[in-house]
RNA sequence: GUUUGAAGUGGUAACU
């Protein structure tokens, strides 16, 4: 079994892919007893293949081979997860996390990723709840979720939390902080999250993301000045950049400074959408 | 005294 799945892995990772699944095949004629590898190795398959009834399937036979250790079914539990929810079939990810006797935050996370852009928070922030460990990605992941969904307090009291844990914070945290102080408009968050930001090391100057989150929020709250103030110092600037102080400028009564940007933008290669 | 094989990698910015 060991050298089996180990062939089918080659070919997962230098194609085709197909014959994961051929190999499978041959090997259950020979009477090998798949293991939680196996399974692991072949739901990524399906996965890269975009095979959801064949992920169906081997999910039944999965049943079969049971008396794996749970923490090895974590990893197949968790490659099977990844399949249904990419493959956009959130009640059979759900079925498979709740049966499953040790959970973790990886595929935790998918599902809660999941069940934010399908807009339901209450059931992204149970699933958050009840993980008993939680990394820095599952926090910025239900961080962000909040703000993507228009609810940028509950964005900027988890993100309070998350500090008061001590759990790190990245660029990809104060991406969707940021986010969220821009939603919320008033000076009071602004402040304070362009100080956490310098002392992240994330600065606009390096990090495009970051910076044009910056710009967005300043303009929201009618600081332009600071706004252009960010937009000056970044070293790479893209058309979010753009588009957000463009469109501080517009409503906020700067039609003509507005346009004049525009034409900057035309001069470089940044292409308007 | 030391050492041995295959597995899940998820989260980021504007407007609409």
């Amino acid at each position: 079994v060991f050298l089996w799945t180990a062939l089918i892995r080659g070919y997962i990772f230098n194609g085709p892919i197909s014959e994961a699944k051929v190999l499978y095949s041959c090997m259950r004629r020979q009477g090998v007893k798949p293991s939680s590898f196996t399974f692991c190795a072949l739901f990524k398959a399906c996965t890269s293949m975009g095979d959801l009834s064949l992920g169906c399937q081997l999910h039944g036979q999965m049943f079969k081979f049971s008396g794996f250790d749970s923490d090895l079914f974590l990893h197949a539990g968790n490659a099977l997860i990844d399949l249904y929810v990419k493959s956009g079939v959130l009640k059979s990810a759900r079925m498979v996390f709740d049966e499953m006797p040790v959970k973790d935050f990886i595929s935790g996370t998918s599902l809660i990723v999941a069940y934010a852009k399908n807009g339901d928070m209450e059931v992204a922030r149970e699933l958050f709840d009840d993980l008993e460990v939680k990394d820095a990605v599952v926090w910025t992941a239900m961080i962000t979720s909040y703000s993507q969904n228009a609810r940028p307090k509950e964005a900027l009291e988890l993100f309070e939390r998350m500090q008061c844990f001590g759990i790190k914070v990245d660029e990809f945290t104060l991406a969707g902080v940021i986010s969220a102080c821009a939603q919320l408009g008033t000076t009071k968050y602004a402040l304070c999250i362009r100080d956490i930001t310098e002392r992240s090391g994330h600065g606009p100057e390096r990090n495009v993301v970051i910076g044009s989150a910056l710009v967005d929020m300043y303009a929201k709250c009618g600081r332009l000045n600071d706004a252009y103030e960010i937009f000056n110092v970044m070293r790479e600037r893209n058309v979010y950049t753009y588009s957000s102080l463009i469109l501080g400028l517009a409503i906020h009564g700067r039609a003509v400074d507005a346009l004049q940007l525009f034409y900057e933008m035309e001069k470089t290669d940044i292409r308007p959408n």
